[in-house]
DNA sequence: CTTTTTAGAACGAGCGTTCGTTTTTATTTT
DNA sequence: AAAATAAAAACGAACGCTCGTTCTAAAAAG
């Protein structure tokens, strides 16, 4: 799986995500035509990401959206009833629909080492496209409200869990060495965030995500797999 | 180096870091007497640090901050001068500390290997310590002012950069394979991070700062040694 | 003309910061 | 040893400003 046939399958843009939630939230959205609505989603989420990533949710305020997204502020809450649901819609959708991208990656595959390989890859490339709600998620999760919180949080094991249990399998069944499985997925979960936590260094050394995820796969699979190699 | 020789080597305690910093700051410093200032500094950073880590510096209030500390808003401000003063005293010192902590920890060692170790060590035997104010770093660097930003990023890729040239060393002495020591200091990087990050996680599951530090390094020696082992 | 969408002034709450006052502590005088 | 005074530290109401949110009127669309 390369990464632009990942985005060719997955169609994880802005305008996807946007028609979607616009048609699972039409009763609490003011506006009735789906392409007005969709237009003015895009800029106001694309304008709420970009500022979150540089100034926090908290720290931003609805006048910066509103100017960034060139919408006014009464326009801008026809979308939403509060900066806290603006969050809500943002989370709901994206993190659906990542979740639906994890999953289709490693739908169908049964060898753990590829399953492996198909899950690390999924969550890189996945991150590379949505970059900014991953990073926006990542650091409000503290600060979300409740009910957000758990879902972020659950969301987070869920992904670590799923990482540990085919790492047991390939322990199981002989192919994989007998190490902390557990320890090993924590840290490899962590070199996943690093990805998109820490953009700006692996894009000013010239790191694309192909190398990336090249290097984080051969470091895990020396340490999982019995040495064939030199 | 165990967790407890490193804690009783350095002085990493609040007490012995307001101390420092009330007399690297007596100018600005309102306060006269050496006791009250300290008590009082340890009172607030205590708090600071607290709720930082619950919500964050820029939703953290003064009047907040007032409360945990029980001490009045006045009072605070013959303390420092503003709050982003309190944030640049804040990391002024515990920087320059941890970094003395990491300097004194690979001291008088030349061999790679047990250079990287030490360095490995010292970091997570820091972040152990001072958790609070590694994560506090770290989630605020983005809204720090110019300076204070600056200095975080550079103090990142100093560390960074000490585990890089540390392999290249064991790389050039051919005691460590020729893997791509850029990449696998950045993830190190981020193994070390998710240490003070997701200190929940890891204390849910019961694991301690050695059984951490014990796996990261069987991890990274694993890819870097040629293999001696089974 | 009717309906849908946008604009932006207005409101109360909470923010960082200031400052005149009170309380506590230390020193001097009796 | 007690009282008086001076110095240091703590207090918290008040100020100007920005925040999220509401609301009415204007503009645009059909």
């Amino acid at each position: 799986m390369t990464f632009s046939s990942f985005g060719r399958d997955m169609n994880l843009t802005m305008e996807v995500i946007c028609r979607e939630l616009f048609l699972h939230n039409r009763e609490s959205i003011k506006i009735q035509k789906e392409e007005t609505a969709v237009r003015n989603l895009v800029k106001i989420l694309d304008a709420a990401l970009r500022l979150c990533n540089e100034k926090g949710f908290a720290s931003m305020s609805l006048r910066d959206l509103s100017r960034e997204a060139d919408l006014s502020l009464g326009a801008m809450y026809s979308y939403f009833s509060s900066k806290d649901d603006l969050l809500r819609l943002m989370q709901g959708q994206c993190r659906s629909m990542v979740l639906r991208a994890l999953e289709s990656g490693i739908e169908g595959f049964y060898d753990p080492r590829m399953r492996l390989r198909r899950l690390i890859q999924a969550h890189l490339y996945s991150s590379e496209i949505l970059q900014p709600w991953f990073y926006m998620s990542y650091m409000e999760t503290r600060s979300f409200p409740k009910d957000e919180y758990s879902l972020a949080i659950e969301a987070e094991l869920f992904t670590e869990k799923t990482l540990v249990d085919i790492m047991l399998e390939g322990q199981a069944s002989g192919l994989f060495k007998p190490v902390n499985a557990g320890l090993l997925g924590a840290v490899t979960k962590a070199m996943l965030q690093d990805w998109y936590l820490k953009r700006w260094k692996y894009s000013k050394r010239k790191i694309t995500v192909q190398n990336y995820c090249d290097f984080v796969l051969d470091f895990i699979e020396s340490y999982l797999l019995f040495t064939a190699e030199a």
